[in-house]
RNA sequence: GCCCCCAUCGUCUAGUGGCCCAGGACGAAGCCCUCUCAAGGCUUAAACAGGGGUUCGAGUCCCCUUGGGGGCACCA
């Protein structure tokens, strides 16, 4: 082979590469947005940003009964929420529109009929019944299960009249039966095919619309699509398609096959089982649902983009730097498992990331109780420690309770007695006192010297009064807490567990 | 069954014939820091599926086997 792979797509690049990349996400609204399509989504919106290009959505919704209410509204919702802001779409509209393929009926039936005039597509007019027979038949026969080419060589002219007289029918591609055709994916090289393998597909259906073959192919030329990103389960009729494009004497796109996505065994692609079994433990393939579990879009957008795509040096990027890093020649066509402990870790780093005030404002919704300015104290006690934001409520709900109701055996701290703790809460009481306010700063010194006044550890004392204050063994730092809880408050919680030991010592006595 | 695609640590990956006794990240283990939990720092274990070629030299190129994935609709 005189000319290797890297040549071939280098010369690609050139023609393609470096003009502005117009791409699209075309997904079909019939069902829930997921992983694999948000990370189609997130490339194509790179590749078009990169090159200032355009980014845009357009619905497949030409399959009039699985189409699910409310999923074209779930995709726009989910494509917004994760900041990929696409330039021409249903909802926004654009020079192309209309963007729903549903609506674009008869553009298709004028090319399907084109390809008819040109020889490279004929009416069929096989009943799906027939279709079912000869598939079963050829099935037995151990052959290819393929369209039969019926109605293939009918004379036009008599086919022609049939159509007029409204006798249902397709229009089917006339592949051709002889040689051989090449069609190049960017990411595998040229993928050859003998034509005799590729049927006769239907590209307009008895209902009039089309199917994806045909509006895929006409929506990308029409739409000025550079840049097709698509995934791998659309490689098996890739050279169909390309053999469309050709019929029509239209420039080819690039094309790019994604892989898919396997559950996190590696063993075999997420199901539906699968789904609900993420779900069982805290996960989601959904971006909806990835949304409500309180993940941050950065962080989920860091996630995907890693599926597929390896990139030198730091691995902790924002869409911006996504940006700037991406490129093609880096995905891998291999199927990746999914990883959600990776999704936890991207989710924390990002939070970590934003800035106080940013965090702030979206912990909002998790914590009503609060407005912005106490919002932004409390940033800094919870940051470092939430994966995801709805986890903000367990770290820091003894802030919004009128009190906490501590475990006495919590109380006691390790290898102390009740005496002991008693001792710690009420000089530890004594010192507070003393401030007019509990600053954090401030405070951390004469506690300290508490410790060393009683030849007990700071684990010990510290953990006596966090148990008092915040009603738990595990909470933000201990200070820092007291300090945001308020002076009378921060006193009464030590009181109260004081007096929680004294009933306790009682009862014991008695 | 037929066709197509893929193959580096458990997982995501770097690697485009010598820079690799294979690098990073997640996870795991250990240590440090430390008022708990985190975060952070340091360290460790962990991979080129197998077999043939090509080449002075192969994780990198070719073939076979195996394994995995996708497809075989008037669905996309």
């Amino acid at each position: 082979m005189a000319l290797s792979i890297h040549a071939l797509i280098l010369l690609l690049e050139r023609c393609l590469m470096n003009r502005p990349a117009r791409t699209r996400f075309a997904p079909s609204p019939t069902g829930r947005m997921h992983l694999g399509g948000a990370r189609t989504a997130l490339y194509d919106y790179l590749l078009a940003r990169q090159s200032g290009g355009q980014f845009i959505l357009r619905i497949e919704d030409t399959d009039t009964r699985r189409t699910v209410p409310g999923s074209e509204q779930e995709l726009i919702e989910g494509l917004r929420w994760l900041g990929l802001e696409y330039d021409e779409g249903p909802d926004v509209g654009g020079p192309y529109a209309p963007y729903r393929q549903s609506e674009r009926r008869e553009i298709y039936h004028h090319y399907a009929w084109e390809l008819v005039e040109k020889g490279a597509a004929y009416p069929c007019f096989c009943s799906p019944e027939r279709l079912e027979r000869v598939r079963k038949e050829r099935q037995a026969q151990k052959l290819n299960t393929g369209y039969d080419g019926f109605c293939r060589h009918l004379d036009p002219d008599e086919a022609r009249r049939r159509v007029r007289q409204g006798e249902p029918h397709v229009i089917r591609f006339k592949a051709p039966r002889e040689g051989t055709t090449t069609a190049v994916d960017l990411l595998r090289g040229p993928i050859t095919t003998p034509n005799f393998m590729i049927d006769d597909y239907i590209l307009l259906k008895s209902d009039g619309l089309p199917t994806y073959h045909l509006a895929a192919m006409v929506d990308d030329h029409l739409m000025g699509i550079t840049h097709v990103i698509r995934g791998s389960e659309w490689l098996s009729t890739f050279p169909l398609h390309v053999l469309i494009v050709r019929a029509f004497g239209w420039e080819e796109p690039l094309w790019v096959h994604l892989s898919v996505f396997l559950k996190p065994s590696g063993k075999g692609k997420m199901s539906k089982r699968d789904a609900s079994l993420a779900m069982d433990s805290g996960y989601s393939i959904y971006i909806g649902d990835l949304r409500a579990l309180g993940y941050v879009p950065e962080g989920v957008l860091n996630w995907i983009a890693l599926m597929g795509w390896g990139v030198e040096g730091d691995d902790v990027m924002t869409l911006e730097e996504m940006v700037r890093r991406f490129d093609l020649k880096h995905l891998n066509p291999a199927p990746a498992a999914i990883n959600f402990s990776k999704l936890d870790h991207f989710s924390g780093v990002h939070i970590r990331r934003l800035p106080t005030a940013e965090l702030a404002r979206r912990l909002q919704p998790y914590l009503p109780a609060a407005d912005l300015p106490l919002l932004e104290r409390i940033v800094p006690l919870i940051r470092e420690r939430l994966i995801t934001l709805d986890e903000a409520p367990q770290w820091v709900d003894f802030l919004f309770q009128d009190e906490v109701h501590p475990q006495p055996g919590e109380l006691v701290g390790k290898n102390m007695s009740v005496e002991q703790t008693k001792q710690v809460l009420r000089r530890a009481l004594e010192i507070l006192e003393s401030f007019p306010e509990l600053e954090a700063k401030a405070i951390e010194a004469p506690l300290r010297a508490l410790v060393e006044e009683l030849g007990l550890s700071a684990g010990q004392v510290f953990g006596v009064l966090r148990v008092a204050v915040t009603g738990k063994t595990v909470s933000p730092p201990l200070m820092e807490s007291m300090e945001v809880l308020g002076r009378e408050r921060t006193l009464n919680r030590l009181r109260k567990a004081l007096q929680l030991l004294e009933a306790q010592s009682v009862t014991e006595g008695a």
